[in-house]
DNA sequence: ACATTATATTCGGAATTAGGAATATGATAT
DNA sequence: ATATCATATTCCTAATTCCGAATATAATGT
């Protein structure tokens, strides 16, 4: 006895691809790639202000599409589940759009978050000036 | 030289997550899965006025998802592209939803149009009354 | 304690969208 | 020509969403 068609389901799927379509959000899935990204990253790279991203991401997140990992003074977001990319993959091509990428995101542009500029962050090389 | 992300690709994904992702759209695609379907058809399964549906069908077939033929007085939609239920596939297991069907819709609930009713349609059994 | 940096949240008005009512169009039948 | 049925379209407003400004919170440094 399978499930068949609940309301349920489908909303669930609206929701899904409600909550992922506006191009912002869609920017910041593929900016997070495979790997992670600090929201001041993710700043520097796109271009939105802070607040901005914090809000895609606050809704990405509640809709249980991120999850997120606070490290110190930075919160990093990565995808909660791997099958986004399959999704994105699929709607670039029904779209005839090549867009997708999938690597762990290296950043042209910099922050000064520890995967932006890793020589100097949680380094043992740096000592504390005690 | 691969096409990188331009803003116009993901433009197009963008719009096309948008204009599917309303709750009666997924139902409208579903409900003509790899068949083809009229709007009183749809009215019938669905439960929403005429109009509404028109309004659906419109916004997908402008996004150039449907297409459609007329045949008489009927005017029967047909899924654009086949990776339409590959996304929905896709979409269904992220969000957790069984949900996906894609016959041709065996109607439940009738109209009189040719698919509902075909003993009474286009039959050369029922001759004109001249 | 105070400053600074990273991030989150709240508020509100502008812009957009949803969807109902009414009506128009187009095909067929009589 | 008129009626009827299937479908499309226009109009309008309530509801929603977008996104900026301002502010709050949380961690770290001095």
């Amino acid at each position: 006895m399978t499930k068949t068609n609940t309301s349920s389901s489908l909303a669930r799927v609206s929701e899904l691809l409600q909550v992922i379509s506006p191009e912002p959000r869609l920017e910041i899935l593929l900016a997070i790639g495979t790997g992670e990204a600090c929201v001041c990253h993710l700043e520097a790279i796109l271009g939105y202000r802070q607040a901005y991203i914090s809000q895609q991401l606050m809704a990405l997140r509640e809709a249980g599409l991120l999850d997120s990992r606070r490290d110190g003074k930075y919160n990093f977001y990565r995808l909660a589940k791997t099958g986004i990319f399959e999704l994105l993959q699929n709607a670039a091509q029904i779209a005839e759009a090549n867009l997708i990428k999938r690597e762990p995101a290296m950043h042209k542009k910099q922050c000064a978050c520890p995967h932006c500029a890793p020589a100097f962050s949680n380094s043992i090389l740096v000592e504390p000036t005690h």
